[in-house]
DNA sequence: CGGGTGGTTGAGCTTTCTCAAATAGAGTGG
DNA sequence: CCACTCTATTTGAGAAAGCTCAACCACCCG
Protein backbone atom coordinates (compact mmCIF):
# COMPACT_ATOMS: atom_id res chain seq x y z
CA UNK A 1 0.00 0.00 0.00
CA UNK A 2 3.07 2.31 -0.46
CA UNK A 3 0.88 3.23 -3.94
CA UNK A 4 -0.83 6.26 -2.48
CA UNK A 5 2.79 7.81 -1.44
CA UNK A 6 3.40 7.27 -5.25
CA UNK A 7 0.72 9.04 -6.18
CA UNK A 8 1.63 12.13 -3.78
CA UNK A 9 4.61 11.80 -5.19
CA UNK A 10 3.52 11.67 -8.89
CA UNK A 11 0.80 14.61 -8.51
CA UNK A 12 4.27 16.66 -7.99
CA UNK A 13 7.40 15.43 -9.81
CA UNK A 14 7.51 12.50 -12.57
CA UNK A 15 10.16 9.82 -11.41
CA UNK A 16 11.45 6.48 -13.14
CA UNK A 17 10.99 3.07 -13.00
CA UNK A 18 14.01 2.78 -10.99
CA UNK A 19 13.88 5.80 -8.74
CA UNK A 20 9.87 3.99 -7.84
CA UNK A 21 11.18 1.00 -7.16
CA UNK A 22 14.07 2.35 -4.95
CA UNK A 23 11.41 3.64 -3.23
CA UNK A 24 9.65 0.46 -2.96
CA UNK A 25 12.81 -0.90 -1.75
CA UNK A 26 13.50 1.46 0.96
CA UNK A 27 10.45 0.24 3.22
CA UNK A 28 12.17 -2.09 6.38
CA UNK A 29 9.27 -2.97 7.87
CA UNK A 30 5.48 -2.44 8.34
CA UNK A 31 3.76 -1.77 11.80
CA UNK A 32 0.19 -1.29 13.31
CA UNK A 33 -0.68 1.59 15.53
CA UNK A 34 -4.29 1.83 17.55
CA UNK A 35 -5.59 5.18 17.62
CA UNK A 36 -4.46 7.90 19.76
CA UNK A 37 -1.21 6.96 20.22
CA UNK A 38 1.48 9.20 20.62
CA UNK A 39 3.91 7.50 18.39
CA UNK A 40 6.97 9.74 18.21
CA UNK A 41 8.09 11.88 20.55
CA UNK A 42 9.98 15.01 20.45
CA UNK A 43 13.76 14.83 21.03
CA UNK A 44 14.36 11.27 21.03
CA UNK A 45 17.12 10.51 18.15
CA UNK A 46 15.28 8.99 15.08
CA UNK A 47 16.93 6.51 12.69
CA UNK A 48 14.05 6.22 10.38
CA UNK A 49 11.19 7.88 8.59
CA UNK A 50 7.89 6.75 8.70
CA UNK A 51 5.49 6.43 6.13
CA UNK A 52 1.49 6.69 6.87
CA UNK A 53 -0.14 4.05 4.54
CA UNK A 54 -3.54 3.99 6.31
CA UNK A 55 -5.14 6.10 8.80
CA UNK A 56 -5.16 9.52 10.13
CA UNK A 57 -2.04 10.85 12.12
CA UNK A 58 -1.10 14.05 13.49
CA UNK A 59 2.16 16.56 14.29
CA UNK A 60 1.12 18.31 17.75
CA UNK A 61 2.94 20.51 20.38
CA UNK A 62 0.75 21.74 24.12
CA UNK A 63 1.02 23.67 26.73
CA UNK A 64 1.37 23.11 30.26
CA UNK A 65 -2.00 23.59 31.15
CA UNK A 66 -3.20 20.82 28.50
CA UNK A 67 -4.14 23.22 25.50
CA UNK A 68 -2.69 21.45 22.61
CA UNK A 69 -2.40 22.52 18.87
CA UNK A 70 -2.58 19.91 15.75
CA UNK A 71 0.29 21.94 13.39
CA UNK A 72 -0.62 19.34 10.68
CA UNK A 73 -2.82 16.48 9.97
CA UNK A 74 -1.14 13.79 7.90
CA UNK A 75 -3.08 11.87 6.04
CA UNK A 76 -2.36 8.26 4.03
CA UNK A 77 0.45 8.42 1.74
CA UNK A 78 1.72 11.56 3.96
CA UNK A 79 5.47 10.75 5.38
CA UNK A 80 4.86 11.64 8.81
CA UNK A 81 8.35 12.57 9.40
CA UNK A 82 10.77 13.03 6.56
CA UNK A 83 11.97 15.85 8.22
CA UNK A 84 13.49 13.67 10.94
CA UNK A 85 16.06 12.76 8.33
CA UNK A 86 17.89 15.91 8.06
CA UNK A 87 17.23 17.10 11.61
CA UNK A 88 17.66 13.86 13.50
CA UNK A 89 15.07 14.57 16.33
CA UNK A 90 11.89 16.46 16.08
CA UNK A 91 10.75 19.94 17.99
CA UNK A 92 6.95 18.14 18.16
CA UNK A 93 5.17 14.92 19.01
CA UNK A 94 3.31 12.76 16.29
CA UNK A 95 0.06 10.42 17.42
CA UNK A 96 -2.10 8.72 15.71
CA UNK A 97 -5.73 9.42 15.16
CA UNK A 98 -6.89 6.79 14.18
CA UNK A 99 -5.95 3.08 13.71
CA UNK A 100 -3.01 3.70 11.62
CA UNK A 101 -0.52 1.68 8.80
CA UNK A 102 2.87 2.74 8.51
CA UNK A 103 6.03 1.51 6.93
CA UNK A 104 9.24 2.29 8.31
CA UNK A 105 12.23 3.60 5.68
CA UNK A 106 15.80 3.73 7.79
CA UNK A 107 17.64 7.19 7.32
CA UNK A 108 20.28 4.86 5.65
CA UNK A 109 18.15 3.83 2.84
CA UNK A 110 17.38 7.50 2.18
CA UNK A 111 20.77 8.87 2.34
CA UNK A 112 21.53 5.67 -0.07
CA UNK A 113 18.94 6.45 -2.26
CA UNK A 114 19.64 9.98 -2.17
CA UNK A 115 23.28 9.35 -3.61
CA UNK A 116 21.99 6.79 -6.21
CA UNK A 117 19.12 8.77 -7.47
CA UNK A 118 19.52 12.89 -6.70
CA UNK A 119 16.43 13.60 -8.03
CA UNK A 120 14.90 11.64 -5.64
CA UNK A 121 16.73 14.03 -3.03
CA UNK A 122 15.15 16.87 -4.25
CA UNK A 123 12.18 15.18 -4.41
CA UNK A 124 12.27 14.17 -0.79
CA UNK A 125 13.33 17.99 0.03
CA UNK A 126 10.20 19.17 -1.73
CA UNK A 127 8.48 17.06 0.33
CA UNK A 128 9.25 18.22 3.56
CA UNK A 129 8.83 21.85 2.44
CA UNK A 130 5.35 21.19 1.43
CA UNK A 131 4.57 20.93 4.89
CA UNK A 132 5.98 23.94 5.57
CA UNK A 133 3.82 24.92 3.26
CA UNK A 134 0.41 23.54 4.95
CA UNK A 135 1.90 25.26 8.59
CA UNK A 136 1.84 28.63 6.89
CA UNK A 137 -1.96 28.22 5.62
CA UNK A 138 -2.38 27.20 9.09
CA UNK A 139 -0.75 30.19 10.36
CA UNK A 140 -2.74 32.77 8.37
CA UNK A 141 -5.92 30.43 9.14
CA UNK A 142 -5.15 30.84 13.55
CA UNK A 143 -4.33 34.32 13.43
CA UNK A 144 -6.87 36.09 10.93
CA UNK A 145 -9.76 33.52 9.79
CA UNK A 146 -12.90 33.16 11.45
CA UNK A 147 -13.81 30.20 13.77
CA UNK A 148 -16.19 29.31 10.67
CA UNK A 149 -13.81 30.08 7.82
CA UNK A 150 -10.95 27.83 9.60
CA UNK A 151 -13.04 24.72 9.66
CA UNK A 152 -14.11 25.62 6.11
CA UNK A 153 -10.58 25.96 5.26
CA UNK A 154 -9.38 22.88 6.71
CA UNK A 155 -12.46 20.80 4.97
CA UNK A 156 -11.49 22.18 1.85
CA UNK A 157 -7.74 21.41 2.37
CA UNK A 158 -8.53 17.84 3.39
CA UNK A 159 -10.62 17.40 0.24
CA UNK A 160 -7.53 18.85 -2.02
CA UNK A 161 -5.13 16.14 -0.61
CA UNK A 162 -7.25 13.04 -0.45
CA UNK A 163 -8.17 13.97 -4.17
CA UNK A 164 -5.00 13.23 -4.87
CA UNK A 165 -4.96 9.59 -3.35
CA UNK A 166 -8.36 8.61 -4.22
CA UNK A 167 -9.36 9.30 -0.82
CA UNK A 168 -11.83 11.20 -1.85
CA UNK A 169 -14.35 12.07 -4.38
CA UNK A 170 -18.13 13.19 -5.22
CA UNK A 171 -17.97 16.08 -2.66
CA UNK A 172 -17.13 13.02 0.05
CA UNK A 173 -15.14 11.71 2.24
CA UNK A 174 -14.42 9.86 5.53
CA UNK A 175 -12.66 11.98 7.85
CA UNK A 176 -12.84 9.66 11.25
CA UNK A 177 -11.62 12.68 13.73
CA UNK A 178 -13.89 13.72 16.79
CA UNK A 179 -14.33 17.43 17.33
CA UNK A 180 -12.31 17.96 19.74
CA UNK A 181 -9.66 17.24 16.74
CA UNK A 182 -11.16 19.69 14.86
CA UNK A 183 -10.69 22.30 17.40
CA UNK A 184 -7.36 21.25 18.36
CA UNK A 185 -6.77 22.09 14.30
CA UNK A 186 -8.17 25.12 14.43
CA UNK A 187 -7.57 26.74 17.78
CA UNK A 188 -10.85 26.35 18.89
CA UNK A 189 -12.95 25.01 21.77
CA UNK A 190 -14.94 21.51 21.57
CA UNK A 191 -17.83 23.81 21.96
CA UNK A 192 -17.19 26.35 19.26
CA UNK A 193 -16.18 23.64 16.79
CA UNK A 194 -19.71 22.51 16.98
CA UNK A 195 -21.73 25.44 16.71
CA UNK A 196 -19.53 26.64 13.68
CA UNK A 197 -20.44 22.74 11.93
CA UNK A 198 -23.47 23.96 12.53
CA UNK A 199 -23.24 27.51 11.35
CA UNK A 200 -21.33 25.68 8.14
CA UNK A 201 -24.62 22.56 8.14
CA UNK A 202 -27.30 25.60 8.15
CA UNK A 203 -25.82 27.49 5.74
CA UNK A 204 -25.52 24.04 3.68
CA UNK A 205 -22.23 24.40 2.61
CA UNK A 206 -20.98 20.79 4.05
CA UNK A 207 -21.66 18.29 6.77
CA UNK A 208 -19.58 16.26 9.25
CA UNK A 209 -21.13 13.74 10.41
CA UNK A 210 -20.11 9.92 11.64
CA UNK A 211 -16.79 10.26 10.50
CA UNK A 212 -18.31 11.76 7.05
CA UNK A 213 -17.64 15.10 5.37
CA UNK A 214 -20.23 15.99 3.01
CA UNK A 215 -19.68 19.02 0.53
CA UNK A 216 -22.79 20.05 -0.20
CA UNK A 217 -21.62 23.69 -2.06
CA UNK A 218 -17.53 23.31 -3.06
CA UNK A 219 -17.46 26.93 -4.23
CA UNK A 220 -19.43 28.85 -1.58
CA UNK A 221 -17.31 26.98 1.18
CA UNK A 222 -13.90 27.73 -0.71
CA UNK A 223 -15.38 31.47 -0.84
CA UNK A 224 -16.05 31.37 2.50
CA UNK A 225 -12.60 29.81 3.51
CA UNK A 226 -10.89 32.09 0.76
CA UNK A 227 -9.45 28.83 -0.33
CA UNK A 228 -6.42 29.03 -3.02
CA UNK A 229 -4.92 25.31 -3.36
CA UNK A 230 -1.72 27.12 -4.80
CA UNK A 231 -0.15 26.12 -1.64
CA UNK A 232 -0.38 22.43 -1.83
CA UNK A 233 1.85 22.86 -5.19
CA UNK A 234 -1.06 20.14 -7.53
CA UNK A 235 -0.23 22.14 -10.59
CA UNK A 236 3.14 19.87 -11.48
CA UNK A 237 4.91 17.94 -12.77
CA UNK A 238 7.71 20.28 -12.10
CA UNK A 239 11.02 19.71 -13.56
CA UNK A 240 13.79 19.43 -11.65
CA UNK A 241 17.35 21.08 -12.74
CA UNK B 1 28.97 40.38 5.25
CA UNK B 2 27.74 36.55 4.72
CA UNK B 3 29.53 35.87 7.92
CA UNK B 4 26.17 35.78 9.72
CA UNK B 5 25.02 33.12 7.88
CA UNK B 6 27.89 31.12 8.47
CA UNK B 7 27.72 31.89 12.07
CA UNK B 8 23.76 30.62 11.75
CA UNK B 9 25.25 27.90 9.75
CA UNK B 10 28.03 26.65 11.74
CA UNK B 11 25.48 26.64 14.91
CA UNK B 12 24.51 23.30 13.79
CA UNK B 13 26.66 22.06 11.37
CA UNK B 14 30.38 22.05 11.03
CA UNK B 15 31.60 22.94 7.44
CA UNK B 16 35.11 22.48 5.92
CA UNK B 17 36.73 25.21 4.58
CA UNK B 18 36.16 24.30 0.92
CA UNK B 19 32.42 23.76 1.90
CA UNK B 20 32.56 27.52 3.83
CA UNK B 21 34.52 28.90 0.22
CA UNK B 22 31.84 27.51 -1.57
CA UNK B 23 29.17 29.29 -0.02
CA UNK B 24 31.20 32.39 -0.69
CA UNK B 25 31.64 31.55 -4.31
CA UNK B 26 27.90 30.97 -4.51
CA UNK B 27 26.46 34.55 -3.81
CA UNK B 28 26.20 36.20 -7.88
CA UNK B 29 24.86 39.27 -6.73
CA UNK B 30 24.21 41.77 -3.93
CA UNK B 31 21.08 44.34 -3.61
CA UNK B 32 19.71 47.05 -1.65
CA UNK B 33 15.98 47.22 -0.99
CA UNK B 34 13.62 50.07 0.72
CA UNK B 35 11.75 49.40 4.00
CA UNK B 36 7.82 47.74 3.03
CA UNK B 37 9.00 46.70 -0.27
CA UNK B 38 7.58 43.47 -1.14
CA UNK B 39 10.61 41.75 -3.06
CA UNK B 40 9.29 38.01 -3.68
CA UNK B 41 5.78 37.65 -4.53
CA UNK B 42 3.71 34.12 -4.72
CA UNK B 43 4.10 32.00 -7.82
CA UNK B 44 6.32 33.85 -9.72
CA UNK B 45 9.28 31.36 -11.10
CA UNK B 46 12.27 31.96 -9.44
CA UNK B 47 15.81 31.14 -10.43
CA UNK B 48 17.96 32.14 -7.26
CA UNK B 49 17.48 32.14 -3.69
CA UNK B 50 17.80 35.56 -1.43
CA UNK B 51 19.88 35.57 1.43
CA UNK B 52 19.19 38.46 3.62
CA UNK B 53 22.56 40.27 5.03
CA UNK B 54 21.07 42.85 6.94
CA UNK B 55 17.68 44.00 7.88
CA UNK B 56 14.59 42.72 8.94
CA UNK B 57 11.66 40.82 5.85
CA UNK B 58 8.92 38.52 6.77
CA UNK B 59 7.11 36.09 4.64
CA UNK B 60 2.95 37.08 4.93
CA UNK B 61 -0.19 35.64 3.39
CA UNK B 62 -3.34 37.81 3.55
CA UNK B 63 -6.87 37.34 3.07
CA UNK B 64 -9.24 40.07 0.81
CA UNK B 65 -10.27 41.92 3.39
CA UNK B 66 -6.63 43.05 4.13
CA UNK B 67 -5.69 40.97 7.34
CA UNK B 68 -2.12 40.23 6.96
CA UNK B 69 -0.65 36.98 8.71
CA UNK B 70 3.14 36.96 8.83
CA UNK B 71 4.25 33.33 8.98
CA UNK B 72 7.70 34.18 10.00
CA UNK B 73 10.45 36.80 10.69
CA UNK B 74 13.84 36.78 8.88
CA UNK B 75 16.46 38.72 10.61
CA UNK B 76 20.33 39.11 8.98
CA UNK B 77 21.82 35.92 8.17
CA UNK B 78 18.76 33.64 7.22
CA UNK B 79 17.69 32.66 3.82
CA UNK B 80 14.83 34.56 2.91
CA UNK B 81 13.75 31.57 0.64
CA UNK B 82 15.97 29.12 0.31
CA UNK B 83 12.67 26.66 0.09
CA UNK B 84 12.35 28.35 -3.86
CA UNK B 85 14.85 25.78 -5.13
CA UNK B 86 12.96 22.64 -4.39
CA UNK B 87 9.79 24.62 -4.75
CA UNK B 88 10.68 26.72 -7.88
CA UNK B 89 7.43 29.29 -6.79
CA UNK B 90 6.84 30.33 -3.73
CA UNK B 91 2.89 30.19 -1.71
CA UNK B 92 3.30 32.89 0.37
CA UNK B 93 5.44 36.81 -0.29
CA UNK B 94 8.01 37.89 1.39
CA UNK B 95 8.81 41.52 2.03
CA UNK B 96 11.13 43.59 3.74
CA UNK B 97 10.30 45.37 7.44
CA UNK B 98 13.77 47.92 7.30
CA UNK B 99 15.88 48.51 4.69
CA UNK B 100 17.92 45.39 3.43
CA UNK B 101 20.81 44.26 2.13
CA UNK B 102 21.05 40.50 0.37
CA UNK B 103 22.79 38.55 -1.66
CA UNK B 104 21.36 36.48 -4.74
CA UNK B 105 22.35 32.48 -4.59
CA UNK B 106 21.57 31.83 -8.03
CA UNK B 107 19.61 27.98 -7.79
CA UNK B 108 22.30 26.78 -10.33
CA UNK B 109 25.11 27.65 -7.84
CA UNK B 110 23.23 25.33 -5.21
CA UNK B 111 22.58 22.66 -7.49
CA UNK B 112 26.54 22.95 -8.56
CA UNK B 113 27.23 23.19 -4.43
CA UNK B 114 25.13 20.12 -3.40
CA UNK B 115 26.73 17.93 -6.34
CA UNK B 116 30.00 19.23 -5.37
CA UNK B 117 29.67 19.04 -1.50
CA UNK B 118 26.81 16.62 -0.97
CA UNK B 119 26.83 17.40 2.89
CA UNK B 120 25.85 20.78 2.33
CA UNK B 121 22.71 19.56 0.34
CA UNK B 122 22.16 18.06 3.55
CA UNK B 123 22.64 21.78 5.79
CA UNK B 124 20.12 23.52 2.89
CA UNK B 125 17.78 20.78 3.73
CA UNK B 126 17.92 21.12 7.13
CA UNK B 127 17.80 24.93 7.35
CA UNK B 128 14.86 24.76 4.97
CA UNK B 129 13.17 22.34 7.71
CA UNK B 130 14.26 24.63 10.89
CA UNK B 131 11.39 27.19 9.00
CA UNK B 132 9.12 24.94 9.11
CA UNK B 133 9.46 24.01 13.26
CA UNK B 134 9.54 27.73 13.34
CA UNK B 135 6.37 27.92 11.61
CA UNK B 136 4.99 25.33 13.90
CA UNK B 137 5.89 27.22 17.40
CA UNK B 138 4.35 29.93 15.58
CA UNK B 139 0.66 28.19 15.19
CA UNK B 140 1.03 26.60 18.89
CA UNK B 141 1.16 30.47 19.85
CA UNK B 142 -1.80 31.86 17.52
CA UNK B 143 -3.89 28.69 18.24
CA UNK B 144 -3.47 28.24 22.09
CA UNK B 145 -1.11 31.45 23.87
CA UNK B 146 -2.25 34.37 24.52
CA UNK B 147 -1.76 37.89 24.01
CA UNK B 148 0.46 38.24 25.77
CA UNK B 149 2.24 34.79 25.88
CA UNK B 150 2.83 35.62 22.24
CA UNK B 151 4.00 38.48 22.42
CA UNK B 152 6.54 37.27 25.20
CA UNK B 153 7.35 34.50 23.16
CA UNK B 154 8.38 36.37 20.16
CA UNK B 155 10.65 38.50 22.16
CA UNK B 156 12.36 34.74 23.33
CA UNK B 157 12.52 33.92 20.07
CA UNK B 158 14.10 36.62 18.69
CA UNK B 159 16.49 37.06 21.75
CA UNK B 160 17.63 33.54 20.62
CA UNK B 161 18.02 33.63 16.91
CA UNK B 162 19.60 37.33 17.40
CA UNK B 163 21.99 35.98 20.00
CA UNK B 164 23.43 33.29 17.36
CA UNK B 165 24.88 36.19 15.31
CA UNK B 166 25.57 38.03 17.96
CA UNK B 167 22.88 40.61 17.26
CA UNK B 168 21.87 40.16 20.69
CA UNK B 169 23.50 40.38 23.94
CA UNK B 170 23.07 41.37 27.27
CA UNK B 171 19.34 40.61 27.40
CA UNK B 172 19.20 43.47 24.98
CA UNK B 173 18.71 43.90 21.50
CA UNK B 174 17.82 46.14 18.12
CA UNK B 175 14.21 45.29 16.48
CA UNK B 176 13.28 48.09 14.18
CA UNK B 177 9.61 46.90 13.90
CA UNK B 178 6.10 48.93 14.39
CA UNK B 179 3.57 47.64 16.92
CA UNK B 180 1.86 46.71 13.42
CA UNK B 181 4.20 44.06 12.61
CA UNK B 182 4.28 42.89 15.91
CA UNK B 183 0.39 42.21 15.73
CA UNK B 184 0.56 40.62 12.58
CA UNK B 185 3.31 38.32 13.57
CA UNK B 186 0.98 37.33 16.89
CA UNK B 187 -2.30 37.59 14.76
CA UNK B 188 -3.76 40.40 17.34
CA UNK B 189 -4.77 44.07 16.89
CA UNK B 190 -2.25 47.09 17.23
CA UNK B 191 -4.84 48.13 19.90
CA UNK B 192 -4.11 45.25 21.72
CA UNK B 193 -0.60 44.27 21.14
CA UNK B 194 -0.34 48.24 22.56
CA UNK B 195 -1.93 47.25 25.81
CA UNK B 196 0.09 43.92 26.24
CA UNK B 197 3.34 45.41 25.73
CA UNK B 198 2.46 47.92 28.62
CA UNK B 199 1.33 44.96 30.28
CA UNK B 200 4.50 43.18 29.96
CA UNK B 201 6.45 46.19 31.16
CA UNK B 202 4.57 46.46 34.24
CA UNK B 203 4.98 43.38 34.84
CA UNK B 204 8.51 44.17 34.61
CA UNK B 205 9.71 41.62 31.67
CA UNK B 206 10.21 43.76 28.80
CA UNK B 207 10.54 47.02 27.21
CA UNK B 208 9.64 47.74 23.59
CA UNK B 209 10.89 51.09 22.42
CA UNK B 210 12.45 53.29 19.63
CA UNK B 211 13.18 49.95 18.18
CA UNK B 212 15.35 48.28 21.08
CA UNK B 213 13.90 45.12 23.03
CA UNK B 214 15.35 45.10 26.17
CA UNK B 215 14.67 41.83 28.31
CA UNK B 216 14.76 42.87 32.32
CA UNK B 217 13.76 39.27 33.55
CA UNK B 218 14.54 36.47 30.82
CA UNK B 219 13.30 33.93 33.60
CA UNK B 220 9.99 35.35 34.19
CA UNK B 221 9.70 36.23 30.36
CA UNK B 222 10.74 32.90 29.19
CA UNK B 223 8.25 31.04 31.78
CA UNK B 224 5.64 33.54 30.79
CA UNK B 225 6.11 32.02 27.22
CA UNK B 226 6.99 28.47 28.16
CA UNK B 227 9.64 29.14 25.94
CA UNK B 228 11.46 26.02 25.48
CA UNK B 229 14.32 26.92 22.45
CA UNK B 230 14.62 23.30 21.26
CA UNK B 231 13.06 23.82 18.45
CA UNK B 232 15.53 25.91 17.06
CA UNK B 233 17.90 23.37 17.42
CA UNK B 234 20.87 24.98 18.71
CA UNK B 235 21.91 22.23 20.85
CA UNK B 236 24.34 21.49 17.72
CA UNK B 237 26.50 20.33 16.04
CA UNK B 238 24.97 17.49 14.37
CA UNK B 239 26.28 15.21 12.72
CA UNK B 240 25.30 13.53 9.08
CA UNK B 241 25.39 10.17 8.16
C1' DC C 1 5.28 74.94 11.29
C1' DG C 2 2.59 71.37 9.09
C1' DG C 3 1.87 66.67 7.68
C1' DG C 4 2.62 61.94 8.40
C1' DT C 5 3.51 57.95 10.87
C1' DG C 6 3.33 55.45 14.96
C1' DG C 7 1.92 55.06 19.82
C1' DT C 8 -1.63 55.45 23.56
C1' DT C 9 -6.04 55.44 25.71
C1' DG C 10 -11.21 55.07 26.24
C1' DA C 11 -15.72 52.89 25.43
C1' DG C 12 -18.65 49.68 23.69
C1' DC C 13 -19.13 45.48 21.11
C1' DT C 14 -18.25 40.61 19.24
C1' DT C 15 -16.27 36.44 19.10
C1' DT C 16 -14.98 32.91 21.47
C1' DC C 17 -14.38 30.68 25.98
C1' DT C 18 -15.88 28.49 30.33
C1' DC C 19 -18.86 26.02 33.03
C1' DA C 20 -22.62 23.08 33.26
C1' DA C 21 -25.93 19.98 31.97
C1' DA C 22 -28.65 17.29 28.77
C1' DT C 23 -28.68 14.09 24.83
C1' DA C 24 -27.10 10.57 21.67
C1' DG C 25 -24.58 6.47 20.32
C1' DA C 26 -21.45 2.61 20.54
C1' DG C 27 -19.84 -1.18 23.00
C1' DT C 28 -20.05 -4.56 26.96
C1' DG C 29 -21.52 -7.78 30.29
C1' DG C 30 -25.41 -10.02 32.23
C1' DC D 1 -32.07 -7.95 24.44
C1' DC D 2 -31.48 -4.73 28.07
C1' DA D 3 -29.06 -1.99 31.59
C1' DC D 4 -24.74 0.32 32.07
C1' DT D 5 -20.81 2.88 30.84
C1' DC D 6 -18.04 5.61 28.25
C1' DT D 7 -17.28 8.84 24.87
C1' DA D 8 -18.90 12.31 21.76
C1' DT D 9 -22.24 15.79 20.55
C1' DT D 10 -25.38 19.45 21.53
C1' DT D 11 -27.35 23.40 23.87
C1' DG D 12 -27.71 27.24 27.34
C1' DA D 13 -25.95 31.11 29.97
C1' DG D 14 -22.66 34.13 31.58
C1' DA D 15 -17.75 35.74 31.35
C1' DA D 16 -13.52 37.17 29.21
C1' DA D 17 -10.23 38.15 25.70
C1' DG D 18 -9.66 40.66 22.09
C1' DC D 19 -11.75 43.75 18.36
C1' DT D 20 -13.58 48.19 16.44
C1' DC D 21 -14.09 52.85 16.31
C1' DA D 22 -12.50 57.11 17.65
C1' DA D 23 -9.81 60.43 19.50
C1' DC D 24 -5.56 62.28 21.07
C1' DC D 25 -0.62 62.56 21.63
C1' DA D 26 4.41 62.36 20.41
C1' DC D 27 7.84 62.51 17.35
C1' DC D 28 10.27 63.07 13.09
C1' DC D 29 11.18 65.19 8.84
C1' DG D 30 10.86 68.43 5.33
Amino acid sequence: MIERHLMKVRARHAISDAEEQAIRNSVSEYRSHKADQTIIRRGERLHHSTLLLEGLMCRYKDLRSGKRQISELLVAGDFADLHSFPLKRLDHDIMTLTPCEVALVPHAHISDMIACFPRLGRIFWFLTTLDAAVHREWELSLGQRSGIARLAHLFCELYARLQITKLAENQSFGLDLTQTDLGESTGLTVVHVNRCLKELRTQGLVTFQSGQVTIHDLTGLRRLAEFDPAYLYLDGPYEID
